[in-house]
DNA sequence: GCCGACTGACTGAATATTCAGTAAGAATCC
DNA sequence: GGATTCTTACTGAATATTCAGTCAGTCGGC
């Protein structure tokens, strides 16, 4: 009795399992073909699985790719939500902040996804309201990291809520030209427009992230 | 004689007539379907025409949603071109230009397609090329009106080029997330958030762009 | 009567989805 | 604790559909 209620992985948690192993796959799938290239056939390849077992756990494709990126979606809220309750002065916040929204590499799987994901969501309600949730915690969590620092009169502006939605437009704009490799914005130069504009919105002397930065 | 060389329209003309009217009725499709999504029996049914006919003028689908996305491309260029030469003081100029850059309304075409035309573009150069050229447009459109500005004494700032490239970007945040219907951001916010990035930028005083564009 | 624009039926490949069948394990009974 | 039914994850092949691209032939103007 003992013994069998205590299996090391019940076989629930296997099912758990597979579904993630599946979901990554599909990421992985995605982020080299594209939201609409992607075959189930892929997924199956990835997991070396068959084509049957994807839709014995996923109904549809759509399922499918929808739960992969609401699962996507929700990993990075909880980063978001982690990165505002940081530590350290709101001048430090604020740098580390907008050194998480700048691409890793012009591979950056996450601005990969989410770019695909807003075509999608022109046209599909709910991957809309998935990336809407993502938009919306990264512009929270700027505006709690923004009032705060008010707060402690490090940071100085009427309108916290204008200063989070423009930056983090403004960062959304900068990230899409670092993964599409516009000339001109590199990586370097993302997080240095990035600092430049907060500084201007912020009331902050010029500098003042960079050296925040080296500390 | 004469009739016939003044026909009122040649056969060449009437080819190119045609071909524009393919590329008119791809790009209505692709804004209701999206890249992804559009059939050529779409096209041809939006025509009144045969599937085949869409082949004879374009060798393949590709080819013709390419074209589709060049000419559109092209046409918002020589827009933003027109822009940058415009009349008025630099201020006027520059409030002009940042009306322009807001979408006219939820659906509007241009931002639509060009938001999936960049999910396309992670994956296919030449999309990737025709989007880049129709930003670098827009950004030295932003730079020459800025520089002018700087010349005539209405603006201040160090980094001309800086400041287009973070305007642009910003813009296309807000477009897109105007555009995405987001929460708390409106056209109407979208002009603001525009024009108050552009005041600090520029060392303008609060309200000189509103200013302007009442004048 | 030739030529170029055009038609529309057709092909073939790609691919999502279904489904009958298998086997390993869990539950139940004795 | 062994035999038995039952469940369920999984396979692989069949099926059904969707479409891009082709081609033989029509039609109208010059």
């Amino acid at each position: 009795m003992v013994r069998a209620s205590a299996a090391r992985t019940s076989r629930q948690e296997q099912v758990e399992q597979r579904r993630a192993e599946l979901l990554e796959a599909a990421k992985q799938v995605v982020l080299e073909r594209g939201l609409s290239h992607t075959r189930v056939a892929d997924v199956a390849a990835a997991t070396k699985v068959s084509g049957g077992l994807i839709h014995y756990h996923f109904a549809t494709k759509d399922v499918l790719l929808t739960e992969m990126l609401r699962a996507e979606a929700e990993r990075d809220i909880a980063k978001a939500r982690r990165l505002a309750t940081g530590t350290g002065t709101s001048l430090q916040r604020l740098d580390r902040v907008m050194r998480e929204f700048v691409p890793s590499s012009r591979n950056d799987q996450t601005w990969v996804l989410w770019i695909d994901a807003w075509g999608a969501g022109l046209r599909d309600e709910t991957l809309r309201t998935i990336s809407e949730e993502l938009d919306t915690a990264w512009t929270t969590m700027l505006l709690t990291v923004v009032q705060d620092g008010v707060a402690s009169g490090e940071f100085e502006t009427a309108d916290p809520r204008g200063v989070a939605d423009r930056l983090s437009s403004l960062l959304d704009g900068l990230g899409l030209r670092v993964t599409l490799q516009r000339p001109g914005v590199t990586r370097k130069q993302m997080h240095e427009h990035a600092r430049v504009a907060a500084e201007l919105e912020l009331g902050l002397a010029p500098g003042s992230l960079a050296a925040a930065s080296a500390s």
